[in-house]
DNA sequence: CCAAAAGTGTTGTTTTTACACCCATGA
DNA sequence: TCATGGGTGTAAAAACAACACTTTTGG
């Protein structure tokens, strides 16, 4: 049985998208101390892919990212950073693409548009895991949130486009914040201290944590602390947004 | 009066090229205590370019910036790094494109590849200075080293381009070593000194480089002097190219 | 012999690291 | 009341910054 859904998008897409060119998103949440990545699972398949797409004639990259992602996930004004052009002659695999076009009962052309060569742009994004809830689109009938390191086997270079978005993310760890997209407004130290941690795959010292990350002076502390915890309960702190960004802007060691 | 070369290369591109994207080098080289980059100044056209250029049907980004920098500069396996897509639908002028075309006597017809919209993968690289001899290639008329800064007006984004390569190169001083592909294979602290400076736009304590530097343990101390100089003869470094490809790969804080 | 640049040493300050201790809370 | 996790202090070590002094060279 054909996918109506799908045979229209890729009858219509040379008049509507750029040629050669797609994105794809590795978009990062964070819950129960285990770093997440959005995944989509596309129909008639039993793999996952990072939510990506294409652009438009006259879009920017990013304008066509957080389009893209708001189609395929539902995820509304997330910003995406790019941060790597994938374009290993082999990464945009036919025979991947056309068993599963065979197996979706749709016949392209040789030479179709779809079957061309594609070059894709890598974007990564931090969300609060908390507020999202992601919706699949037509083409695929899950999406949901993978522990990073538990996903499998990804469509095409999808495993290494993601892997790549790790690197990047942990290096951008040792010069800018972290946390603002990542965590709900309200948040504790340990919290934020697993944050990096998950990140940056090591325990870190709890005191030092503590006094390092408050010397940036980007947090807040509330005057409430979180309830219903056992044990003693913690501070709440919430991002002190315009030094954060600030912060984003100008690194943080003040280099 | 036309242009041979360029017509031609304009006829028979949208059968070698991939369309809608192009890549642009921003190739720095360090002489006479100044951060240099390398452009192009096209024939019947008095501004000045980077080196940039198309890539083909089955080439991977990083192969095609090699290429491009070699056919339109005559730089040989150099080292690039990918670091933005400028992708701004207006980027691309068209009337810029059409003036140049009209000045070369050219006429293409609408909807030409040519006329496209162009995203741009941009590339940096750091040579030395002093072993290359930059050629231009039959589109340009000259091929020169430029002081960053005193580069005027580039076509398109050019400028933009180089601004945000610049941004990337200081970005990166702080994390990963440089001066390998910027300074001749022996050098004194002084001069690397000096690169430093004016890559980071400041001063830095001559005493304090110094131990820092070493502390880094990437440089091989040599058994000669640079002879000649007005004053103390300095000491020659080369750097240890084992180490410093560690150090690139991991970092130099050892974070 | 002197000016200028190169090399080495010292010292006080700041930052990092590795701890020990006290506090609050639910079970 | 006790185990557990949260908050604060402190001292040693390392890194950094600011400086003074000595050495070498060409003119």
């Amino acid at each position: 049985m054909a996918q109506k859904e799908l045979k229209e998008f890729i009858d219509n897409a040379s008049q509507i998208y750029l040629s050669h060119l797609s994105l794809d998103c590795v978009v990062f949440g964070f819950h129960d101390g285990q770093l997440k990545v959005l995944l989509l699972k596309m129909k008639n398949s039993d793999r996952w892919s990072l939510p990506g797409g294409f652009i438009k004639q006259a879009e920017s990259m990013e304008t066509a990212a957080i389009r893209v992602l708001n189609e395929r996930t539902g995820l509304d004004s997330i910003f995406l950073q790019q941060f790597h052009v994938f374009s290993d002659p082999g990464r945009s695999d036919n025979k991947e693409k056309n068993a599963h076009l065979r197996r979706a009962g749709i016949a392209v052309p040789a030479g179709h548009w779809f079957m061309q060569r594609f070059l894709s742009v890598g974007f990564y994004a931090l969300v609060d895991f908390s507020t999202v809830t992601p919706q699949p689109d037509a083409f695929s009938d899950d999406c949901a949130w993978w522990d990073i390191g538990e996903t499998g086997q990804l469509i095409l270079d999808h495993s290494r486009i993601l892997f790549k978005a790790l690197e990047v993310l942990r290096l951008q760890l040792h010069y800018q914040p972290i946390g603002y997209n990542l965590l709900p407004p309200k948040f504790t130290m340990p919290e934020l201290q697993k944050l990096y941690e998950t990140i940056l795959g090591r325990k870190l010292d709890r005191r030092n944590f503590h006094r390092k990350i408050l010397s940036y002076e980007i947090l807040r502390p509330l005057k409430e602390k979180r309830q219903g915890v056992a044990h003693k309960a913690p501070q709440l702190y919430s991002f002190d947004t315009i030094k954060y960004q600030k912060a984003l802007k100008e690194g943080l060691g003040g280099i």
